[in-house]
DNA sequence: CTTTTACAATAGCTTTAATTACCGTTTTAT
DNA sequence: ATAAAACGGTAATTAAAGCTATTGTAAAAG
């Protein structure tokens, strides 16, 4: 289906030459979205896929993955798949966005149960470790989640999900400090949540790829400079 | 080569069977070095295909870099690469190599030069941000820079050496910090050495992956979150 | 100057991933 | 109950990636 002319052998002589397609690729292109499951056969077709890719990951990891793989795995058939999902991609998709969204819904419950309501320094490190930890929790209970992190990063696709939902959650945070309080601009504590959030999320990685690592050492240390440069940026 | 025993007809009836090889495969064994070039010919060889391999990766990404690809564009035919390179892995193990002796020697002479022998909070932050710049722009300068860097995290192989190389600066940064009065134990210091280099790496990821961030601001930010740790850190 | 070693191209083979044409079965709707 | 849609399996095709046996040429060593 994908356009591309690279096999030809007249590039081989000619060194530096023609950009070596830049779209039409599976990769870029998740977004068709295919069928979606209708009937309670299909809802488990489709959530076996799903469960089978991502215990594919923690074994074989994102390169080796392939709709091949998770057919022979799942006891599928290719048009099976096929009918639900296009290429790994959109499965990939399909598991960043309930990852994502898991993420998501603890941070802004954290936020909707005063999460940013403290008084003393201490207890706003301590109320932003626990959100940390339980984060934390929900994406190593996620299988794959390490590589399904590291989708969200590479796959430009993904990345565009994973931005608007950053973005989103961002923007709820900002609104939540200035709502106790907080004098900074509602632009610069959006950027500041972008960057913090990013941080945590690189921190966590950390822990996930590395669990010889005290988690709850990085956590503390992480809040606790997420924290001072919230009350750095008051004054 | 490889040992694998996946496609057989038998395996598509049971679901959630054998282990998927684990091992033996060209990721994880970029150790086998190959021949190193001897002649001047060969070293210009060796060096178009790593120009190649990061240029292309600019235009294709980690996952489409094949060693084909490379060859093709680089006029070279197969077994010229394959002398010098037994597969894709161990030209991204090159390009990481070098990239991360550039990252190293960076903050080694910053080091050097008194980086961390500061007085005040603003004296630091300031010295702070410059290795931090510095270090972008070394980076940016790097063909194929963001690939690069997602291979030293994703692929095995290439995040022991990435550790290696991460512990050894944390030792010297550790080792500096005493030797400048910090108070702290030589462990703490290595663990929030390799903590905070980790989360500047982590800012730099973000703001190679998406230049329309404020470089400068992330830079800065992260940089006073830094120094504040260690700050904390001593009482 | 000749022998050995390093080097690189031709050509081709093997494996695997991606994808679809086709057909039978189940479910849903009329 | 029967037509239409949803499902999913068989089997095969295509294309690309990974790799190498063989062979000729340039360079270095003797």
């Amino acid at each position: 289906m994908s356009i591309r002319s690279l096999g030809n052998a007249e590039e081989m002589s000619s060194a530096k030459k023609a950009p070596v397609r830049k779209a039409a690729d599976p990769m870029d292109v998740v977004t068709a979205t295919k069928q979606q499951p209708q009937q309670a056969r299909a809802q488990d077709t489709f959530e076996l896929i799903l469960d089978t890719a991502g215990r594919l990951l923690d074994e074989v990891g994102l390169e080796r993955l392939s709709t091949n793989l998770v057919c022979r795995r799942a006891g599928l058939s290719p048009p099976a798949l096929y009918r639900y999902f296009p290429n790994k991609y959109a499965i990939l998709r399909e598991l960043g966005d309930r990852l994502m969204a898991l993420q998501d819904q603890a941070v802004l419950d954290w936020i909707e149960e005063g999460g940013l309501a403290n008084k003393t320094f201490e207890d706003e490190v301590a109320s932003n470790v626990r959100l940390q930890e339980r984060v934390n929790d929900i994406t190593r209970q996620f299988p794959g989640n390490i590589y399904v992190l590291r989708a969200l990063r590479a796959i430009p696709i993904l990345r565009e999900v994973r931005m608007a939902s950053s973005e989103m959650v961002a923007e709820k945070i900002a609104d939540s400090m200035i709502a106790n309080g907080h004098k900074a601009s509602r632009e610069r504590l959006i950027a500041s949540a972008r960057l913090t959030t990013e941080l945590a999320y690189s921190a966590m990685e950390m822990v996930l790829e590395e669990p010889s690592r005290d988690a709850h050492q990085i956590c503390t240390d992480v809040s606790k400079m997420i924290v001072t440069h919230y009350a750095q940026l008051k004054g």
